[in-house]
RNA sequence: GCCCAGGUGGCGAAAUUGGUAGACGCAAGGGACUUAAAAUCCCUCGGUAGAAAUACCGUGCCGGUUCGAUUCCGGCCCUGGGCACCA
């Protein structure tokens, strides 16, 4: 060992051994309990960033402790490879995606290693090998014969000048981001996803998930979005048709003063084929905006179609318009409007000067009617009012009477809407999976045979931002129609990147199966732990959860979710603001590693703040982490130095003393804290414990050096036999944080067993017992003076004591306690 | 606008969930060692008053419950995040 503490050295030989005996490989045993822990995988950017080390090394302790803890712990890692990044790349730089995707995986996995993450390579995956995509495009086959995919045209953004379809972020301020044209909508047939089937489930089923929290699941509530209402339908007068609209206030039916549509309706078109002065206005109705301020503002725009549609109940005629407040996406695309109990409504008839009616108002309300929607609507349930023989009925009761009484009239039904969209899985992009189908011209799209899986990729292409390569390949386009033989064309459209990461879970179960997955997913799944960003509580883990019900619902696994228990980890800031490229206040952590070495960086993102918590980063911190780890290093060579030097002893110390004997509880009471913490995964505190078991084991140390311990009463072999104890408590508990360290100092201590498969440390008991008690005295709730007592001393005794403490008399003062608390082990109050 | 988090020293934070507020670390100040510096070690470190013992104030603000509130309840203010014309 050597004197002063080497990192590059220390985690080199540590990272060899790890490797070189395959330690963290692991293998189905159904004798054992099993520990999935996975970490979001990265997409393979270049080099790692300061929120992967942050994300990596939480999973990376977790998995640890939980191994020592005897559980078998599968902690995979792969790469999320598909992307439009290596598109961006490729035009830069000239060099084609694959080869600027794998370059960054070598690199990107070897800093991995650097780190000391405990993975087990072996199942390493990348979403670019055909092995992984060929399993994606089987799948999509299997859904699209189960009727789960569909084909419809959709809206995308096209580049005029570089004939390509831009993603969102590709627009700016309208015009493409390379062309700086004007950006034109154009509509195209893309392909579906129906998860709009698993609404119901998808929502239910985060009843079932206490191990998430609570703002992940509430943000997936909203974006399911489910709400129960009514359809309705109202006949339109003159047309030989029904106008249907969704509702979720059917109580409010008798406010109804006018009907409103999308501009993209139907009836929109009919009015301008009927009149097309209309065209100009309707059409300007069309344009939204979608910035956040422009939408709180946006001034509510409408035409008059100039039919009527008729009340169903009062039979009263309402002017039907076109508003650009009314989406044709949601619902039936058009409204009845209730100006007197919906906002947006009540502002258009505003300005419209259409009437407002009151018909909902505060149970026991006597006021004016009227005032209660003079300048908003009124948004409450209550009572209704100007309602025929619906009136004094509660708007609970209302909405169950006429739902029967319009079901009965064959003008209704119950209706569940859902904010959430079928998945548009279609994307106009070289660098994904091939979408698995062919167009024939006579049989029309066919999906390509599963005998002839997968769809390869060709990745020896050049990309140079115009049109799509694959079009322009005709070895990859020309293919023989599998139904008619005729020449066809295979689709070139691949899969939104989010398809690969729906499933890698379940594939890192079996990476080598000759199928999607195999039975050896049903030992792993679900995930025990799952940790990664919060930026993917929506997308990435709703279809994640969707996936697995639909492998569930195709035998292919039998769990319904895929994540027990998520932890999403804060941001890391410096400065203030989140560590990013644009704002230049980036900390490399290769710099960090070569400098301090993966402990330090490990120990510091560990100890800065609890996971969940943002991190501020700050190079002082860094320093004090290595700080610590010095410290450690030179109380273990110093101890061994001194051991080598002493007599070996005869036989155990019975009564270590009281000096050791304080030590001992110190210990104990830290990893019992430690232990704690842990399970509420706050490793910020483990490390306090840590740290305070160094600073106590130090000053006994320094007592031994300086004075061989003689004077504060310490016996060098009880002193050998306590400091053994307590080097091993403490060397374990810190393995998980800085597995490199401890390893090494693990068997310096001459210990034979990986510390790695070290049993976690136990909690002495009858370590933690006091002879005497410190009790904290407090006079009506003010602490007033500090007792020593017995441990076991009874209530009496203790209020006895309180009240001869010198302070405490002086504030009692001679009343009489008209009260006494005694919190036993705690303190005593006297109420006076 | 709606829905979540969260507001504690100069800073990152802790308080085993109603029982000593500020553990642990960083920074700062003082001291030891050193020709000197770095490194290391020791001491001080929420505010006010005091030589000290100690007292008073203090966990965003106002109120409540309680012997006792950072913790529970009600109302407000601020910061961060998410959603947003979803009928």
């Amino acid at each position: 060992m050597d004197k002063e503490y080497q990192p590059a050295s220390v985690e080199e030989s540590a990272q060899q051994h790890w490797q070189q005996n395959k330690v963290f490989a692991v293998k189905e045993d159904s004798d054992r309990k099993k520990f999935y822990c996975l970490s979001m995988f990265p997409y393979p950017s270049g080099k790692l960033h300061m929120g992967h080390v942050r994300n990596y090394t939480i999973g990376d302790v977790i998995s640890r402790y939980q191994r020592m803890r005897g559980f078998n712990v599968l902690q995979p890692m792969g790469w999320d490879a598909f992307g439009m990044p290596a598109e961006n790349a490729a035009i830069e730089r000239g060099i084609a995606p694959s080869v600027w995707t794998r370059g960054n995986v070598d690199y990107m996995g070897k800093q991995l290693r650097q780190l000391g993450f405990a993975y087990d390579w072996d199942r390493e995956l990348t979403t670019c090998d055909a092995d992984y995509y060929r399993w994606e495009q089987w799948f999509f086959l299997r859904l699209l014969k189960k009727g789960l995919v569909y084909r419809r045209k959709s809206m995308v953004n096209w580049d005029p000048v570089d004939q390509t379809v831009l993603a969102n972020e590709q627009v700016i301020d309208g015009r493409g981001w390379r062309s700086g044209e004007l950006v034109e909508t154009r509509e195209i047939e893309q392909w579906f996803l129906k998860i709009t089937d698993y609404a119901d489930e998808l929502l239910a089923d985060l009843d079932q998930l206490p191990g998430w929290p609570e703002r992940v699941k509430t943000m997936q509530r909203n974006w399911v979005g489910r709400s129960e209402g009514l359809q309705l339908e109202f006949d339109v007068v003159d047309r030989d048709e029904t106008l249907r609209v969704f509702t979720t206030r059917p109580d409010t039916l008798y406010g109804v003063t006018y009907m409103a549509v999308a501009p993209e309706h139907p009836l929109a078109a009919a009015a301008i084929a009927r009149d097309d002065e209309l065209a100009a206005p309707i059409e300007a109705c069309k344009v939204r905006q979608t910035g956040e301020a422009e939408m709180q503002t946006m001034e509510k725009l409408g035409v008059d179609t100039g039919w009527r549609a008729r009340h169903p109940l009062s039979g009263e005629l309402l002017p039907i318009y076109v508003a650009n407040f009314v989406l044709m996406g949601y619902g039936e695309g058009a409204i009845m409007a209730v100006p007197g109990h919906d906002q947006r409504d009540w502002e258009f008839a505003t300005r419209y000067q259409l009437p407002i009616v009151p018909v909902v108002v505060p149970d026991g309300f006597d006021g004016d009617v009227d005032e209660l929607i003079a300048t908003s609507a009124h948004l409450e349930k209550g009572v209704l009012v100007n309602s025929g023989e619906y009136d004094g009925m509660t708007s609970a009761q209302a909405f169950e009477r006429m739902a029967a009484d319009l079901q009965n009239a064959g003008r209704s039904e119950r209706q569940v809407n859902y904010r959430l969209r079928d998945w548009g899985i279609s994307r106009q992009r070289y660098w994904g999976t091939p979408i698995p189908v062919i167009h024939c011209d006579t049989c029309g799209v066919v999906p390509v045979p599963e005998a002839d899986l997968p769809v390869t990729l060709p990745e020896e292409v050049i990309v140079d931002g115009s049109g799509s390569p694959l079009a322009r390949m005709e070895e990859f386009l020309r293919v023989d129609c599998p139904e008619c033989g005729a020449a066809a064309r295979r689709e070139t459209d691949t899969f939104d990147t989010f398809f690969e990461s729906s499933w890698y879970f379940a594939r890192f179960a079996s990476p080598d199966a000759a199928a999607m997955v195999d039975e050896r997913a049903n030992y792993w799944l679900p995930v025990d732990h799952y940790v990664g960003g919060i930026e993917h509580a929506i997308l990435h883990l709703l279809y994640a959860r969707f996936f697995t019900k639909m492998m569930r619902d195709e035998g292919l696994v039998t769990v319904d979710e895929p994540f027990t228990r998520l932890l999403t980890q804060g941001m890391v800031l410096k400065d203030g603001s989140k560590m990013s490229k644009s704002k230049g206040n980036t900390v490399d952590p290769q710099a960090l590693i070569d400098h301090y070495g993966a402990d330090t960086a490990r120990l510091f993102t560990m100890f800065a703040s609890p996971p969940d918590q943002s991190l501020e980063w700050n190079d002082d911190g860094v320093a004090g982490a290595n700080r610590f780890i010095k410290r450690l290093w030179g109380l273990v060579y110093h101890y061994l130095q001194w051991r080598e030097s002493a007599a070996n002893p005869v036989e155990p110390v019975t009564d270590i003393g009281e000096e050791l004997t304080d030590l001992r509880r110190t210990l104990y009471q830290q990893l019992s804290q430690a232990q704690f913490d842990f399970d509420k995964e706050q490793f910020n505190t483990v490390v306090s414990a840590g740290m305070k078991i160094v600073n106590e084991l130090g000053r006994t140390a320094q007592k031994i050096d300086q004075e061989g311990g003689e004077s504060a009463g310490i016996d060098p072999a009880a002193y050998r036999q306590t400091m053994d104890e307590a080097l091993s408590v403490l060397i374990r508990m810190l393995a998980p944080i800085i597995p490199h360290v401890c390893h090494t100092l693990w068997q310096a201590l001459g210990n034979s067993v990986d510390i790695v498969d070290a049993e976690w440390p136990q909690v002495d008991q009858a370590a933690l017992q006091r002879q005497q008690l410190e009790l904290v005295v407090q006079v009506n709730g003010k602490v007033r003076g500090k007792i020593s007592v017995p441990a076991d001393c009874s209530n009496e005794q203790a209020e006895t004591e309180a009240l001869a403490n010198e302070n405490v008399a002086r504030f009692v003062d001679g009343r009489p306690a008209r009260k006494v608390i005694v919190v036993p082990g705690k303190l005593v109050n006297i109420v006076v």
